[in-house]
DNA sequence: ACAGCTTACGTCAAACGTAATAATT
DNA sequence: AATTATTACGTTTGACGTAAGCTGT
């Protein structure tokens, strides 16, 4: 279960379709249709309701981008502590 | 970047040495090994250091680790709302 | 010798893009 | 026609175990 994942569902669901999210994040449709199957089989619930004008989040799906949001958000930390963490080490500090 | 080290990454912690972790999760203590290498590149820190007697984490570690253990948190409380979420939806309730 | 971590090598699963398909506006 | 999501196919990336190596107790 990839991290990118993640990210793919909350860009496809601020997006609204599967298209715009890909030419955001520079991807094939194809790509995020699969990471969000992948998705729904490994939490075993439906995330979007899949419409010719786009997705948009099931109820269950509400509940769970809230908690992937939270998710990323300490993921990004964790990235950015590392950056942080990685430069002070080598003696350089940003203030 | 999986989440699959993150968790590699506290059971190894907790277990104290590499060799230990890879019986208490049932794989090989390689796979830590570069699950560990893998971690620090793409955080740019050293997380651990190693001695012949087992693992520590580093002062950037330590701060990591915490933000980890967070991750890892709400990463299994996704998992089990999809559960309830899934079972809920073909009308299966626990009280 | 034993316990520890690491690395080279081969294998297998999984992620991806391309391209084709089907449905809707 | 244009835009939507999905799926089959082949390629490539990457995660893993085995086995060998090196180090310190």
């Amino acid at each position: 279960m990839r991290l990118r994942g993640f990210e793919y569902f909350r860009i496809v669901v601020e997006a609204g379709s599967l298209g715009r999210a890909a030419r955001c994040l520079g991807v094939s449709p194809s790509t995020l249709s699969r990471a969000i199957d992948n998705l729904e089989d490994e939490l075993g619930v439906t995330l979007l309701e899949r419409n010719k004008r786009g997705v948009r989040l099931t109820c269950s799906g509400r509940v769970i981008f809230s908690k992937i949001r939270d998710l990323i958000d300490i993921f990004h930390d964790i990235k950015m502590a590392g950056q942080s963490l990685g430069s002070a080490a080598r003696g350089i500090i940003n203030i």
